[in-house]
DNA sequence: TTTCATTATTTAACATGTTAATAATAATCC
DNA sequence: GGATTATTATTAACATGTTAAATAATGAAA
């Protein structure tokens, strides 16, 4: 009956976890690293990795963050969160100081160095995104970003 | 006229990157982590990340792999498979050994032990995933993973 | 105001991601 | 058959992911 099966096991079917080509989890990092595979040369070009990139860009955003609205924002964990700022503030890209207010937080502000970056990356990871878009369908984007937040926020 | 930007910033809109909340990598990442958010506590209560259970499963549903087809089926970089490997012998989950005929390829096969994990894990792993499924709606699973592929094979 | 609990960030320790380089074996070419 | 090239796996070096614990500052309670 043309089983459709990658390949034969000596186990029945019942006791073994579900075909692991379909399953979410994987299907999610395969079209995320196919997505990022297209960013990440472009990012390597100018030394930043997708994680630097990413706080940049919410600087230039939002203006002056805090860490804990960062780490939202950008979905990268506080620990994380740390080294990235280290590294980005010693590279002159953005600074960093305590809230006057609350001397528990750390606000971030994007650099003119940082600026620099936006300028000349900005358009780059643009015209990637917009490649993309054109090839996968805009409409298809857009639903799969309404199915993919409400895949995010089921328990919400 | 009722912008509906997260924040002000003092840059026309042209100079920024395309809102961050609406973009793909960051949606897939989010969707990923919600996903794996139901998982990983499970697996840590078996002492296994995510990535060695992807392992030790794949060893269960096709036999004997090597090294190369594993990296592609648990999509795995060599490098990290190198170390979950190392890290799987040890605990006797798997076992290694070279291939006669080709002397580069390393064959792995699950070990007893390691199938004594797949009877412990595989049940609650497929209970979470149907829970899942069930809130989320099948067909809506089976559409999501048939656009994720689609997205991950674009270039191909 | 001293104590206690809470919140924000950092550090620690280990696992994985990522790219480049290396070592070992196979395959190819002359 | 010997030099060259390609393939497979590992190692190296650094960045990030992940959980737990430590620090530090704030806020609330006694």
């Amino acid at each position: 009956m043309s089983r459709q099966k990658t390949s034969a096991t000596s186990e029945p079917d019942g006791l073994l976890p579900h075909n692991t080509r379909r399953s979410l989890p994987i299907a999610l990092l395969r079209a995320r690293e196919a997505v990022m595979g297209h960013f990440r040369p472009m990012l390597a070009r100018h030394e930043l990795t997708e994680q630097q990139w990413r706080v940049i860009r919410i600087l230039a955003e939002s203006g002056q963050v805090d860490a804990t609205e960062m780490a939202e924002k950008a979905f990268i964990l506080a620990p994380s969160l740390t080294r990235i700022i280290r590294s980005l503030e010693e590279r002159g890209l953005i600074s960093k100081h305590k809230d006057a207010d609350d001397g528990r937080r750390v606000l971030l502000e994007i650099a003119p160095a940082g600026m620099k970056v936006i300028a000349e990356v900005g358009p780059e990871s643009r015209a990637i995104y917009a490649t993309l878009e054109a090839k996968f369908g805009k409409e298809r984007v857009e639903k799969l970003l309404d199915m993919l937040d409400d895949l995010a926020t089921l328990g919400v």
